[in-house]
RNA sequence: GGCGCAUUCGUCUAGCGGCCCAGGACGCUGCCCUCUCAAGGCAGAGAUCACGGGUUCGAAUCCCGUAUGCGCUACCA
């Protein structure tokens, strides 16, 4: 494996865990249960369960829901059931438990309310008084001057006599770091070959601990990736630009930093925006109800911003995680594609066995017309190895698992087809010689000791030649007749499965629609 | 405004100084197969490697600048 080996390796650590693969990487999920998690969430989920697995080591699921007011009911639930879906198994977290626990914030305050003392006592950090009107105002005095809209830094100048008052006083207080107020503050990201560079007087003193005694982001994740010994931090590339201030925390606690990969956003599939709930993305449980299938997600996330090589496409769970590095993550946005995905799902509907096939395409034919199941007329539940039988006939013409019954309602419904007479009527071809066609066709089949596809085909070709028609212009009229469609399986399976009865009967309707059409 | 990240076919990408007048995949077009539609096979169109300067015998690949896009700029994450 190919060491990233250069100038900017970190200080000393004990194993070199700051390559890409070597070392076993433990590795976290940390979303705020704000509302649904998308496409690009999970993507960043899905390298960085994949680095887990390729190297052996655990995959985290942390929740991050320190901010009370926006958490969203069934969010986390939400977030666990769509990990469920994909097949992503977590090691640690709210449903599984592990030694470093609880995996849930609000349960961990008297955690980050003690490193905030701590940093409050090494002076990397101070309280702040600060009322938001004042902060507000504060602001916009900065933003009309065309300054940066940056805290002031009023309380850090507090003497040790005002902040005792002011406690004594009961005034709210939030934390805020302490920024140095030179240098530089250098960030490495594993994906980037420089280093990103910043000076720390462009650096905010923000806010660790809210004055509800809830910390922010900024303090929660550093602890708890700390303490949670997780070693290689993967996240949206949005949390770059605050990356130093959590370099000076660590280093304030005198905690070496994990690595990190700030990743590359997904784009909407419309303008240049990255996806969110405002933008073309669709909670990923969605896709389930719309016939994904896990595995074609899985696939084409996954090539969104990592690759293996210049040719595969379609790559197993088991090749992922064997292929799976660092090094090969891109740093470019990518654009969601439909299409793609589209083409990914079919390919992997095609890969399903028959008994896979009928277990995950069942329910979409039996839920409630209303849904887009069959039509109510149809009873359920669907007899399974006629079902079975139908899918198989349709399989590689699926993209979606949603589109099975409106492909395969006529190989369900009892009632008679409707005809467009026209249709029945192949190209070339006059109302009488298809009605002749359709009659001698029945006739033939009729006939026909067994009800068997090739047997079918043998003799109905012979009447083909028999009649001077081309094998399209019947088989045409009789696949209109018997299925109502113009588009269909392979005529012959397709009556075989349907059965002699009911193949027969619409041949028959069909004729007689014809016959009343042609007058 | 400030700070930061990014920039190869329409899209996802390969490429880490000569193998590239740029390869694969999706999509698109045509042909083959063929009872329709798919699937499959084959062929093709499609990228002045954002632009401009360098460095080098040689640059998509290294350096600098410009442009454009995106992100951050909350007691949200």
């Amino acid at each position: 494996m190919s060491q990233r080996s250069d100038s900017s390796t970190p200080p000393t650590r004990a194993s070199d865990s700051h390559t890409t693969t070597s070392g076993v990487a433990r590795t976290r999920f940390a979303p705020s249960p704000t509302g649904f998690q998308h496409i690009g969430g999970y993507r960043t989920a899905l390298f960085s369960w994949l680095l887990a697995r390729h190297t052996g080591g655990q995959f985290i699921l942390r929740i991050e829901d320190t901010d009370t007011e926006r958490t969203v009911p069934g969010a986390v639930d939400a977030i666990i059931e769509g990990f469920k879906w994909l097949g992503l198994d977590i090691d640690e977290g709210p449903e599984e438990g592990g030694a470093y626990g609880p995996y849930v914030q609000t349960q961990r305050r008297d955690l980050y309310l003690r490193y905030a003392d701590e940093l409050i006592a090494g002076g990397h950090a101070y309280r702040c008084f600060c009322t938001p009107e004042r902060l507000q105002r504060v602001r916009e005095e900065q933003r009309a001057r065309n300054e940066p809209p940056r805290y002031d830094r009023h309380c850090r100048r507090l003497t040790p006599a005002e902040i005792a008052q002011r406690l004594n006083e009961g005034q709210s207080y939030t934390v805020r770091v302490a920024v140095p107020l030179t240098g530089k503050t250098v960030v490495k990201d594993i994906l980037r070959p420089a280093e990103i560079v910043f000076e720390n007087t462009s650096l905010d003193d923000r806010v660790l601990l809210k004055s509800n005694g809830y910390p922010t982001y900024h303090l929660a994740h550093i602890v708890d990736d700390h303490l949670m010994r997780v070693t290689h931090v993967l996240r949206a590339e949005e949390w770059i630009p605050s990356a130093p201030l959590h370099i000076i925390i660590y280093q304030a606690l005198g905690w070496e930093p994990p690595v990190f990969a700030h990743v590359p956003d997904v784009l909407a599939a419309q303008g240049g925006k990255k996806l969110s709930k405002r933008f073309g993305a669709l909670p990923l449980l969605e896709y389930r109800d719309l016939g994904y299938l896990p595995d074609a997600i899985v696939n084409y996330m996954a090539l969104l911003g990592w690759s293996y090589d210049d040719k595969s496409n379609t790559l197993s769970r088991e090749q992922l995680i064997a292929a799976f590095d660092l090094d090969r993550v891109g740093v470019a946005p990518a654009r969601y594609d439909e299409e793609r995905l589209l083409w990914f799902n079919g390919y992997y509907i095609r890969q399903l066995s028959p008994d896979a096939l009928a277990e995950r395409a069942l329910p979409f034919l039996e839920r409630a017309e209303a849904q887009g199941g069959l039509p109510d007329s149809v009873a359920r539940p669907l007899d399974r190895a006629y079902a079975t039988r139908v899918l198989l006939l349709e399989q590689e013409r699926m993209r979606t698992l949603a589109e099975a019954p409106g492909m395969t309602a006529f190989f369900f419904l009892t009632e008679t087809l409707t005809y467009e007479p026209q249709a029945l009527i192949a190209k070339h071809m006059t109302a009488e010689s298809a009605l002749n066609g359709l009659r001698r066709a029945s006739a033939t089949l009729a006939a026909l000791p067994a009800w068997e596809a090739a047997e079918m085909e043998a003799r109905l070709r012979e009447l083909v030649t028999e009649l001077g028609l081309k094998p399209v212009q019947l088989f045409t009229s009789m696949r209109v007749a018997v299925t109502g469609r113009t588009v269909s399986p392979p005529l012959f399976e397709t009556m075989e499965v349907l059965g002699r009865e009911t193949s027969m009967r619409r041949l028959d309707e069909g004729i007689a629609a014809l016959a009343a059409h042609a007058g």
